[in-house]
Parts: C-alpha cells; sequence; structure tokens
DNA sequence: TTGATACTCAGGTATTGACCTGAGTATCAA
DNA sequence: TTGATACTCAGGTCAATACCTGAGTATCAA
C-alpha cells in the first residue's frame, strides 16, 4: 500500500521537471546513451546525470553501462501505473457527472408530472 | 508552449505527493468543502490548506467560496493533459517496440532464406 | 602508453517544499 | 452582540531539489 503510493510519489515527481519528461520523450525514440541524452540540454554533465538518477529512481528509466557508455531506455510498468491512476480517477469522477445527469433527469420527470 | 510545459510542470508536482492525491481521490466522489477535504489528514489545518492551493494552482481543483465555506470540486481538464500526455508516450514507445518486433522479424526471415 | 572520452563522486549554494505556530477576518447561530 | 466556525495571512524551521565546480576512475583509440 504505502510502498505503491511511493512509487507514484516518484513517478510524479519524475514527470513534474522539463528536462526530465523531454529525457522521456527522447528515449520514445528508442534507446540512447547518458550524453546523447544531455547533449540538447544546456546544463553541466553532472546536473543532467541526477536527473537521469531521479528517472531511474522512480523506475521509468533503466539503464546499463557496457565499457564506459551507459545505454538508458524507458521502463513502461512505471508509466503505465501512474496513467492507470489518473484513469480511475477521471472514471469516479466522470461517475459523479452521471449521477447527477440522472438525478437532474429525474428532477426534470417530476417538474414534467407537475405540469 | 512553455505555458503548457509549466501546465505540466505543476500537475504532476501536484501529483507527487500523497495528501493531494487522497484529495484528488476523495473529489472524486463529489464536491466537499475545505474542512471535510482537511478531517481525514493529520496536520494543521493552515498545512493542509496550502495543498489545497497547490492543486487550485495546478488547475486540477477549482473552488468556490460561499459565505464562510469554500467548496472545491476536480476540474477535469488538467487531469485529462496529464494522461493524454503520458498516453502520447506510451504510443511512442510502442511504436518503438513494433519496429523492433518488425525489424526481428525481417532478420529471422533473412535467417530462413540463409538456411 | 598516452590522451581523450564517458561517466561518477563529493561537496557547496540558493531556492522551493512541507510542515509548524500565532494572529487575523468574515460569517453564522443563539 | 457574543462566541464559535471556517477559513486566511504572515512568518519561521528544516529537509529536499536543482543547479554548480572540481576531482576522480574506468575504458577505448591511436
Amino acid at each position: 500500500m504505502a510502498e505503491y503510493q511511493q512509487k507514484l510519489d516518484r513517478v510524479f515527481h519524475a514527470l513534474s521537471d522539463p528536462t526530465r519528461r523531454a529525457v522521456i520523450q527522447q528515449l520514445g525514440s528508442g534507446p540512447a546513451s547518458v550524453s546523447a541524452l544531455a547533449d540538447p540540454h544546456k546544463m553541466a554533465f553532472q546536473s543532467f546525470s541526477q536527473h537521469l538518477k531521479v528517472l531511474e529512481d522512480s523506475g521509468l528509466v533503466i539503464s546499463e553501462k557496457e565499457g564506459r557508455v551507459r545505454t538508458c531506455k524507458i521502463a513502461g510498468d512505471a508509466l503505465v501505473n501512474a496513467q492507470e491512476w489518473i484513469a480511475a480517477q477521471r472514471r469516479r469522477w466522470n461517475e459523479q457527472f452521471d449521477l447527477l445527469d440522472i438525478y437532474l433527469s429525474e428532477l426534470q420527470e417530476k417538474d414534467v408530472d407537475d405540469e
């Protein structure tokens, strides 16, 4: 339970930064090395590296080192979890709308009866 | 452009805290006052109020004050935006998988040809 | 073997975040 | 009108975040 919540904390936190979202987007077109990912971003390589660490800690990205190159790719699960949490909230919220619709329809029917 | 990114920053940041996610969940069963929302959370009312401010700033929640009571409800759009961003990333990522599948199938066909 | 590459680690600073307390203000009920 | 309710505002602390610089350590290419 608490573990699932902490995972969501980390995933949403990871997604709350534009640099990190850009990395997810970059990795959408295939795996890449840390240098290749860092290249478009105007910041010290070490700063960028910390962003990657946040992404890895969140489970959104996984990486493997071969020689001196670390290659990163997206790990789907964390993204799925985040999307499903949002989807669940939207379902509940839409149900409320439906209930309201039903209630309003019923009210209207009564109005019609009263006429 | 940058505005859209900042909006996503705020939405994902808002969702990165368990108290705030709980509020979204609570509001899924209908509008509620600040006190009612604060009640289940063991923290100073003022602290909770700051969480609500984050939710409002993100556009996830809207509220209206009538008399001394502020009533809050979910505003769907921000949640939709967040979900769609994730969905778009997943689509791109799955396309990569599909491309890899095609590539691997082609490789295999060549192997078969070579036999 | 030497130099360049690709990270990796340690530490420093400035801002933001998550909580708190204390002191308002406005509204409503009696 | 008086007291309780429902916030609201100001400020303070402490930890976490987002950046930085400087100094490693491997690995690979020549």
